[in-house]
RNA sequence: GGCGCUUUCGUCUAGCGGCUAGGACACAUGCCUCUCACGCAUGGAACACGGGUUCGAUUCCCGUAGGCGCUACCA
């Protein structure tokens, strides 16, 4: 058994952007795969074309490149067991619904959605099974030619999984161990419809992993009520030898309040829930993404990997996709759900962040400085703008560890930063730091002190000149000028070192928000 | 309602019969300091409850309660 070859799938359903727990689901395979040396096939289950959405399939793709998360065959990949889409397996399955129905283990059924919502009515929690199944209008019911006539005349049916009641079917899980529940209450599933020629979930599902020789499924625990089913019919189709093991992971819960983490709860909750920023093309509403957000996709994997699996012993938290490989454990994931608590995936990404050269940041930086007006300015500025942005990554990421701040994404920048290209608007009272530090005499002090640079021209207007002057004039004088300077310079208590600040500024800027802040101050 | 899964600090978790129940995030405090922060240090904070089994249960078993999931011609 265990020298089959390993063979993993992630198989979404393109309804719509992938949810971030189905991207953890995918992440999990991948660590499975990669470790066993084994394979991750991308499978497309499309078997309701009523839910189909434009755009998904390609969206995707496109959100495991980004996070790096690599398949090694399947749909965009290719392989030796195509097509992958099972909408284009429609031949493949009819033969092995035929296989069950020659071999009576499935049986056709002609009852409506219509005569089935009236029996559900009718009847408090009525369930299409042993029971219930002699009463329904099927191939079991019904006589041959009877049954033979409506097919003729090209009634509508789907076919259905005879369950045979009263045995007790046993799951091995390898994160729950054994789960059994009795066929009994379990329903006659459909498993083939007639109206557009596809299986159902269920069906499509077992055929695929079969003929794609997949050895473990892993999946959300959403289908651990179903698994006992599939064992069905993995028996039914005398599959028992070559059935996949299968893994049953505990689901992403809410950070707040009950149940899971929907598709709808994102951005109302204050983060997103799709990897990448979607667009629904129906009506046109747009739902952030990690990556649009400004999350490292490192970030994201850590996160989320860390969300249901724990290496144990005290292991380091930080680790990379090929780290993780070496250290995952399918018996070491939890069984219980875990609440989604994104301030940690902001710390990830704050360390990642801080891993990362300041160079790296620059595209970003800049895009946010164009979004506030910054670099609509003449082309001489062009380059004065140029060395302010050096200047910030400097000021926020210097070889000197004081100087780092605190962002957990690059646009965090923009608040800290924002002082560097604006002067302050306005000197605010209310503010904690100007009330606490622009006292009676202090303007007096400014005065001085703008009188002491003075004799600094704009060439000599540096860290190396301005400070021993400085510092000078505040000895004798006995004055402590830094923080009403900076209210001056900055408005409020932010900001780097004064001396290297004013030097930036530079002579003309430095004296000209002086002098406001004195006007304004008094 | 039925069936199944599950239960350690606020959150993610370590623990696999004997521990002062450990770590991370978050929070609080202190140090540093011309401000904010970073960094460093410190602190508060948990075994759902009730029965067993055992010399001994957070750990094993059974109940109860809570949480979660499934219960479609959706996946």
């Amino acid at each position: 058994m265990s020298e089959r070859r390993v063979r993993v799938r992630f198989a979404p359903s393109p309804t719509g952007p992938l949810h971030i727990g189905g991207v953890r689901t995918a992440l999990y395979n991948y660590l499975f795969a990669r470790q066993h040396g084994g394979d991750l096939i991308f499978r497309i289950e499309d078997t309701d074309s009523s839910r189909f959405v434009p755009g998904a399939e390609d969206y995707i793709i496109e959100a495991f490149q980004w996070l790096g998360i690599k398949f090694d065959e399947g749909v965009s990949f290719g392989g030796q067991h195509g097509p992958y889409r099972q909408s284009e397996r429609r031949d493949i399955y009819r033969k092995y619904v035929r296989q069950l129905l020659d071999n009576g283990k499935a049986y056709i059924a002609f009852d409506t959605p219509e005569e089935l919502d009236a029996k559900r009515k009718e009847v408090e929690n009525f369930q299409y099974d042993a029971q219930t199944r002699m009463q329904m209008r099927n191939s079991l019911s019904l006589p041959k030619e009877e049954v033979e006539r409506l097919i003729a005349e090209g009634e509508q049916y789907v076919v259905r999984f005879k369950i045979e009641p009263g045995r007790d079917v046993h799951v091995d899980d390898l994160i729950r161990g054994d789960v059994s529940i009795n066929s009994s209450v379990l329903d006659d599933k459909v498993l083939f419809k007639s109206a557009d020629g596809l299986p159902t979930y269920h069906l499509a599902n077992i055929v695929d992993d079969h003929l794609m020789e997949v050895s473990h499924v892993i999946r959300g625990e959403e289908w651990l009520p179903s698994a006992p089913l599939h064992v069905l019919l993995y028996e039914a189709f005398g599959w028992q030898d070559t059935m996949p093991r299968f893994a049953h992971l505990p689901l992403l819960l809410k950070p707040v309040g009950n149940g899971k983490l929907s598709k709808r709860d994102g951005d109302k909750l204050g983060f997103p829930v799709f990897p990448l920023e979607w667009k629904d093309p129906q009506t046109g509403a747009i739902s952030s993404g990690y990556r649009e957000q400004g999350y490292l996709p490192e970030a994201v994997v850590n996160f989320l990997a860390l969300l249901g699996w724990n290496p144990g012993e005290g292991h380091e938290e930080m680790m990379s996709l090929d780290e993780m490989v070496g250290l995952f454990d399918l018996s070491k994931c939890s069984k219980s759900g875990a609440r989604f608590d994104y301030v940690k995936g902001m710390w990830f990404n704050h360390q990642y962040l801080m891993q990362q050269p300041a160079e790296a940041w620059t595209p970003a930086f800049d895009k946010i400085l164009r979004e506030n007006g910054i670099e609509s300015t003449p082309e001489r500025e062009a380059q004065v703008v140029e060395m302010m942005k050096m200047k910030v990554i400097e000021y926020v990421d210097g070889e000197n560890n004081k100087k780092k701040r605190n962002i957990s994404f690059v646009s965090d920048l923009w608040p800290l930063c924002r002082f560097f290209f604006v002067a302050p608007e306005r000197y605010d009272k209310e503010d904690g730091f100007v009330s606490k530090n622009w006292k009676e005499t202090t303007a007096q002090e400014m005065d001085q002190l703008v009188g002491v640079l003075s004799a600094l021209d704009e060439k000599e207007f540096t860290v190396e000149e301005m400070k021993p002057l400085v510092d000078a004039w505040a000895e004798a004088t006995g004055a402590r000028p830094w923080n009403a300077w900076r209210v001056c310079l900055v408005g409020t208590g932010q900001g780097p070192d004064m001396y290297e600040l004013a030097a930036f500024l530079g002579r003309q800027e430095t004296i000209k928000r002086m002098e406001n802040a004195i006007a304004a101050l008094g």
